[in-house]
DNA sequence: CTAGTTGCAAAGAGTTTGCATGGCG
DNA sequence: CGCCATGCAAACTCTTTGCAACTAG
């Protein structure tokens, strides 16, 4: 698999942009080909699946997928909301909250001593709800 | 759409007790499919992703994605993993395993007290290295 | 019997890939 | 100019659906 990497295009310059003005909210492929032709700019969907690919290896954007959204959901990280920590991300607005808590902090050793896997602290993400979605459903 | 839900058949029976004898452990259509041919009764696809949509709604069995994981993971709930399912998933090697500790287990009543936030443990995934993958480097 | 279930094949949705064209450096 | 990136369409993977045949109750 292939992923552009070197050159600045307008197409990567236009997707990277795009995905920063959403401040860490998420979207999908198929939206931001969708935003690019009503701009009057349309980028292939190979190329944008291609840019996102490469943003997801380089730690840039993260990728999951949540019920009720069809196709993956790719999201921005920013110094606010960086994989660099542990973190709880709520899966129904993606909103990002860092923790610290010894609870959390003791799980490496612990996981080590129990079942021999060192995990890597900075990767671990807790998905749930945050309190301001608690109330709604799927 | 319309799913199976009246009668007794031998393959629903046959995917339940299947789903069952996985104590937990996730499992993937296709990998239901492989089974049941190899064990000289092969059931259909279409059959499968029947009644595992009838289970998801059902609230027996547990739908969701992991990265890595080609396909929906379908895991059947039973009083022992109902609410503490966790993984922890080599980076290198692909592995996954499911663990129970109370150190993990006890972290989303602590998070929900401490921030808030109730996180969803089936979707909590560690990353990091197995004992096998441990001497390697990345 | 009769309605629910099955299996197949075809259709869909989302994503990836091969290849010729066009553009960055 | 030499690669690399792009766009298109075809290929692919996973999942759903239509429909005739089968089967549980």
């Amino acid at each position: 698999m292939k992923r552009p990497s070197k050159y600045n295009t307008k197409q990567s310059e236009a997707i990277i942009s795009y995905l920063i003005s959403l401040k860490g909210k998420h979207t999908t492929a198929a939206q931001i080909a969708s935003y690019f032709k009503r701009k009057g700019f349309p980028i292939g969907l190979a190329t944008i699946y291609r840019h996102l690919d490469t943003l997801v290896q380089n730690g840039k954007v993260n990728k999951y997928t949540l019920d009720g959204v069809s196709g993956a959901c790719y999201q921005y990280l920013s110094e606010g909301n960086k994989l660099n920590q542990t973190h709880l991300k709520c899966e129904r607005c993606g909103a990002i909250l860092h923790i610290q808590c010894d609870a959390v902090d003791s799980l490496p050793e612990h996981l080590y001593e129990k079942y021999a896997f060192r995990i890597n602290p900075m990767k671990t993400v807790f998905y749930g709800k945050c309190s301001n979605c608690m109330d709604y459903d799927k």
